[in-house]
DNA sequence: CTCCCAGTTATTTTT
DNA sequence: TAACTGGGAG
């Protein structure tokens, strides 16, 4: 045990052997989060304060989660297996399969990822006649989310107005069709088990009770949802705290809150102090990752926000090296900078996993890819398509779905006329029709139907009886492998041109079932075969899997910055940093919404371990249009000393620019541009209320002429050359 | 049923 | 610019 502590620095220390109390661990970038939140179990553990079976610990990701219980395997001679540990929806789904009974959802009940989702909001909007154009899907979808999130029931939900009755109207319609269809999206898992835990007393007394510690990792991530979740189970869910509860040990940085545009809400860090009383605010300021000038203006950036609940990073490295600053004429300027100096970089020998280029946004990712593999520079792109998304997957899961519960509408619409077998949208709409007359799922309907719109109907549901009955006593590789033979899917992929690849991903699938019945062996010992299917069908949804995209060992890694959170690099490119591109122009309308740009640049700066980067452009491409912009007001916010301005390598200056000749001067911007009354595009210009800005855009001509200007930290503004008092700056 | 064209739109994303 | 969607034609 003793080795255990060992090497933890004092607020470490402190933090892991905390009383069993509530706490709140401050932890910044790089300071050992996870070691404490690990280490914490395995004190509480291997001292005997508490048995496996007591903890409950609750990531976001599944790799945290991964992780976390990999740690923990090697810190302790116990099997961790029967730990609770896993993501908000994998505990929930776990929760919801044992009693499912109580909370009154089917034994093998399906969960609809958000692809699924959207797929069943259009099939109900269509199936009710409802206009599209006036209720978008998507809108729809994040009307739904955001009050599951909220814990918000269609029943309670509020109708302020008639075009919000009506969408609440379709909530409970929604609410209906999953419920007919034996089904429960992302946010239902939440809800369905928070409502379980409410509902039922004896259920919260006995996980109340079980839980003694409840370990909380990211937490300024955490929804309201999330959080009454974690109240309840807590023993704080009534208006009597409960004696007996759990101690919560909550994980988190408020610093490194970028979540908010999907519900999280860092309030919960001050509401968790506040409502849980908590005495024990321990703060990690100790980075082990990055060298003094890369904390140092991280620190001074951050400093910009209001309301932090205040921290400062320091490290026991050196100073390092200054930040470089790049200024390009261009994107494509800028990309060929990043990319000169990464193959510099890697001359002397830096790996290139070791090299990060972080964007605010995915299509920026274009010009540095472009440039990338003309010089031939192994890259890694993160984001895209994951495993378990791919269409060729979701059409066979499809078809395992169906076998398990038939019900599934979502499945049943995706693979019925999938590989082609002549059910056309007219006999697609008939069923519809007729399973909507019903009340019944699209199945029982086809089942119903027999062979009137043409045997087509007929022969599928005869396909997936004969699949149901052949496979219900093959293990699940042999079934999956089945499904795909018979189903059709791998004739048609075969016959494909551009199949070769998605044949491979099916025989992939069949692999990935024999990995999950390997390691989930124990659990699905006790559930047989159709349980084995039910949870690698879950597991399907919950964990997308890798996101694949060129698995290349020697690569640079590009990403977004919300994609880097968590990770660490010794060089760190943080590209693209101008006025409306980051910070995003969307952001400065949206409350709070600079203060999470900059907590968002703040996460990309402590990707950095030795050197950092920054660069921006005078112009980008952007949506078929030049854009013109001003550096990023972030540049301000860090100090100036920590900063070098640094021009190309003296042996690549000589590299012609292609775009245009004779950068950096405003003169050489193509004339074509040129808008009325003598103000160009690209012009740096001064206004007497907003500053100084840069003309981005102009229309019309005469006393009608506007121009857009971007005032940096003041916005986008589209301004009358009539009115506005412009002068040149 | 499939293919093609025109129109639309354009942060960030895990489960 | 480019990717995706929906509608219409063959």
């Amino acid at each position: 045990m003793s080795d255990l502590l060992a090497h933890l620095n004092p607020p470490q220390l402190a933090a892991v052997t905390l009383p069993a109390q509530h706490a709140l661990i401050l932890a910044g970038a790089g300071s050992g989060k996870t070691r404490v939140l690990t280490t914490r179990i395995a004190w509480l553990v291997s001292t005997g304060q508490v048995g496996p079976h007591g903890i409950l610990a609750v990531t976001f990701t599944n790799k945290a989660a991964k992780e976390m219980q990999a740690r923990l395997a090697a810190m302790l001679p116990i099997n961790t297996k029967g730990m609770w540990i896993g993501t908000f929806h994998g505990l929930c789904n776990r929760l919801l399969r044992a009693h499912y009974r109580e909370a009154g959802v089917p034994s093998l009940f399906q969960i609809l990822d958000s692809g699924d989702q959207l797929s069943a909001i259009k099939r109900l909007l269509k199936n009710l006649g409802v206009d599209d154009e006036k209720f978008p899907p998507r809108e729809l979808m994040h009307f739904i989310n955001a009050h599951k999130e909220q814990g918000i029931r269609a029943a309670q939900a509020e109708a302020y107005d008639d075009y919000t009755g009506r969408r609440v109207a379709l909530y409970a319609e929604y609410e209906a069709q999953c419920q007919r269809e034996g089904v429960v999206d992302f946010a239902e898992l939440l809800l369905r088990s928070y409502e379980l835990l409410t509902r039922n007393e004896p259920l919260r007394r006995h996980y109340q009770q079980r839980f003694r510690h409840i370990l909380v990792d990211e937490f300024q991530d955490t929804n309201r949802l999330q959080y009454a979740w974690l109240k309840l189970l807590a023993g704080h869910g009534g208006t009597t705290p409960d004696a007996a509860g759990a101690s919560v040990f909550a994980v988190g940085d408020d610093d490194q809150s970028i979540y908010a545009f999907r519900g999280a809400e860092v309030g919960n860090m001050r509401d968790l102090e506040r409502e849980f009383q908590v005495a024990n605010v321990i703060r990690l300021e100790q980075n082990y990752r990055s060298h003094g000038n890369i904390l140092d203006a991280a620190n001074a950036l951050i400093k910009h926000n209001r309301g932090r609940l205040g921290k400062n990073l320091w490290t026991e490295a050196g100073a390092g090296e200054p930040i470089r600053v790049f200024e390009g004429f261009s994107d494509i300027d800028e990309a060929r900078f990043v990319v000169d100096e990464i193959r510099e970089l890697v001359r002397e020998g830096v790996s290139r996993t070791q090299i990060a280029l972080l964007y605010r946004s995915n299509a920026q990712s274009r010009v540095l890819e472009h440039q990338l593999f003309s010089l031939g520079v192994p890259y890694r792109v993160y984001g895209g398509l994951r495993f378990f998304e791919r269409q060729e997957i979701k059409h066979a899961l499809a078809y395992l779905r169906l076998i398990a519960n038939a019900d599934d509408d979502t499945a049943f619409a995706r693979v019925v006329n999938f590989p082609a077998r002549g059910i056309g949208s007219r006999s697609a709409e008939a069923l519809q029709e007729a399973a909507h007359r019903a009340n019944s799922s699209l199945y029982n309907a086809a089942a119903g139907l027999g062979g009137k719109p043409g045997a087509a109907v007929g022969h599928f549901v005869r396909l997936v009886e004969t699949l149901r009955a052949e496979t219900a006593n093959l293990p699940l590789p042999e079934t999956v492998e089945h499904v795909i033979e018979k189903s059709g899917l791998r004739q048609h992929y075969l016959s494909e041109k551009e199949g070769q690849e998605r044949l491979e991903n099916l025989d992939e699938l069949v692999n990935a079932a024999s990995n999950f019945v390997q390691e989930e062996a124990d659990t699905i010992a006790n559930n047989g075969d159709a349980g084995a299917l039910a949870s690698f069908l879950a597991h399907a949804s919950l964990e997308a899997g890798e996101h694949q995209a060129g698995e290349g060992q020697e690569a640079v890694q590009l990403m977004t910055v919300h994609a880097a959170k968590g990770l660490e690099f010794d060089v760190v490119f943080i590209t693209g940093l101008e006025q409306g591109l980051f910070p995003h122009e969307n952001a400065a309308q949206e409350r709070q919404g600079v203060e999470e740009e900059r907590r968002l640049m703040y996460v990309a700066v402590t990707r950095a371990r030795r050197r950092l980067y920054l660069s921006h452009a005078q112009t980008r491409m952007l949506h078929g249009q030049t854009r013109y912009s001003l550096p990023s007001a972030f540049f301000e916010e860090i100090p100036e000393g920590l900063l070098r301005k640094i021009s190309r390598a003296p042996a690549y200056a000589a590299t012609p620019p292609s775009r245009k000749a004779s950068a950096y001067s405003a003169e050489a911007l193509p004339m074509s541009q040129t808008s009325a009354n003598g103000w160009r595009i690209g012009q740096n210009v001064q206004h007497a209320k907003f500053g100084c800005g840069v003309i981005v855009a102009a229309e019309g001509r005469g006393p009608e002429a506007r121009v857009q200007i971007n005032f940096g930290p003041g916005g986008m503004k589209w301004l009358a050359l009539e009115y506005a008092k412009l002068a040149p700056a």
